[in-house]
DNA sequence: TATGAATGAGCCTTCATTCAT
DNA sequence: AATGAATGAAGGCTCATTCAT
């Protein structure tokens, strides 16, 4: 087991290099576009090396938000855990979604503009992890409710659409066009807009 | 001049047929993925002729956004011009968005999944067309605070995102999963909670 | 019958504005490569016209060496008549061949370069023309051994290579690159030298 | 490295399979109708990997006479190195030629009825290939007559153009005819009363 | 484990040719 | 006679994937 350990701390680096090539590529040039073998140029690896750890280049494009996305939850846990309102709670999911997608935007990409919106993606561990978004959003929506931090009227669904959707139009509208320029300074004011609407 | 008429008809039926059919296999399939021997198929014309009316596969699936915004942005206009308030007309225009998203499933999957957030379509007439959705709620939002309909200190830009956002998001996660089961009878609300944000 | 001649003419002229375009063409682009489409538009007809005189891009492309050749040989038996020596004859048939080929280039292109050397050519009327003119040297050869103009124990069909290869290696080499840069001025000295192989 | 020689050896010898392949598949359609997938099959490989060596279908006809040119000076250049007068050289440098086609006639077709005559190559490494052929023999003929073997009046190009189009004339009729239908034969005789030209 | 080598399947695009008008 | 419109057939090239070593 000795001798094994490095081996499987190499392997587990090397599927890593592919997986950060692959997000840098598919964020150029599209899923579906996107060459396996610019991937392994990338990686500094074989092509075929990179079918030792992913079966198909899709598999590869739908690990890559899986495993990002489970961070961002988890990490979100853990800070959420000290705040005491849910408003609190909420405010920070949506600003820690911006920011994480400012500190990887490659990732982010890949994310917003390719995975999300796939007509195609119908692989149950990919959608999971994207709809957990969702449903994060709605479950604090109706801890704020029920906690009275605000109405009760307000329909769960249709404001975890407005939060969701108005986070992601700006993060789509930066990856693409770097408007606002400085989207750290810009994800407060949104933020602070999208929670007076809670207001009662 | 009579004599050709008819066959300019003929070649503009043609062309529409192409449209027609192209819209709903790259909705069905995406643009990358999508076959131009599917779309021939559903027109009923050889593949061959397809190219006499677009010189590739990329310039075909830009034509339908382009045509059919425009096509709403004019309806918008005529429509509008009986409204006496911005709110009014802001109202109507998100309200049309997503009408016109329902009537058209496959050109709306097309724009919204396909075309909207694609890294790679720099064609400029796309943009335009595409920018011009923002262009208009930004200018209605300006109009409204110029009249005092809402707070002057509202920034224009950051409410465009979230009204687009969000009407985008809805129309997205309708397109994906038909929910809500109801589009229609959903937009109500939606724009309603949407305008309720610009009240002082 | 008098309507119908200039119908006649004018369906001629239109026959040799395709010749011509034609030549053009395949001069520039090679037969293989040219296009039905470039040579209309050089013509100004419609494509489909084309082949109301040709049926293939093939027999247009052999049309031309076919009726040009046709005419050098007439013009050449024209004016040998008058000489008085096979050799002075031979020296008008190779400086006749240069001179035409350098009044035609486009024309000169297609048989030198395309027509003669093609593999694939085996329509039996192009061979006859081409052929023709390797037979008119060799009777010129034999017709001066048979005359004592030089000596009878030259091979007619050897000789005949030489006369033919030398000359038609000039034309390509200045079809080709312009060199020498004045044929005229070349094609004296080249028909002299050769003309004194035959020198007893 | 021990290793890795038997792989460069087996991924030489696949590259000449192709060109072996190729050559014969050109000479019998010519470059322009000649098929990848005839060129395959003749290799007894699949279509992709012909593109493992050459980018495109002309790099891959253009790469044939460059490399038995080459061959065919190199071999030259060692068996003159013995003869001692510029006309012996310059005897067997015809004589080789002649052999070279008659030993290889695919090649020699595809050389002299495709790409010397070529209008479209203008690849630098071809042209420069053939137009060694040239320079080599006028090389020969200013050395001949600086050492006085022949007339210091002759002029060299023009005496180039006759040596090597009388050759190339007679491969030509020998390739597309079969005459003389011994080429060997005729090859020694032809060569003869060239070089008698060049005696004073 | 890692990869170089090989390939099969596929697809966009071109273009000579046809034919109804 | 003349052509615009339409197409069938074809082919070069790409690339994800496999596999022997």
């Amino acid at each position: 087991m000795s001798t094994q350990e490095p081996k499987q701390q190499r392997s587990r680096q090397r599927k890593n290099d592919v997986l950060t090539a692959a997000t840098r590529v598919f964020a150029r040039d599209g899923i579906a576009k996107a060459k396996m073998a610019d991937i392994a140029k990338e990686a500094g690896i074989a092509v075929s090396s990179i079918y030792d750890y992913f079966p198909t280049k899709e598999a590869l494009a739908y690990e890559i938000p899986i495993q990002r996305l489970a961070q961002l939850y988890a990490e979100f846990e853990d800070r959420a855990a000290a705040l005491p309102t849910t408003r609190d709670r909420l405010s920070l999911f949506l600003t820690m979604t911006a920011d994480h997608a400012r500190a990887n935007p490659d990732w982010a990409r890949l994310l917003y503009l390719e995975i999300w919106p796939s007509v195609l993606i119908q692989e149950a561990r990919v959608r999971r992890s994207v709809d957990d978004f969702g449903r994060i959003i709605v479950a604090m929506l109706r801890e704020g409710s029920h906690r009275g931090e605000w109405s009760a009227s307000l329909d769960p669904h249709r404001t975890a659409t407005i939060l969701m959707g108005s986070i992601a139009h700006m993060l789509i509208t930066w990856l693409l066009y770097r408007r606002p320029a400085d989207l750290e300074a810009a994800t407060g004011p949104m933020v602070e807009q999208l929670m007076g609407m809670l207001e009662v």
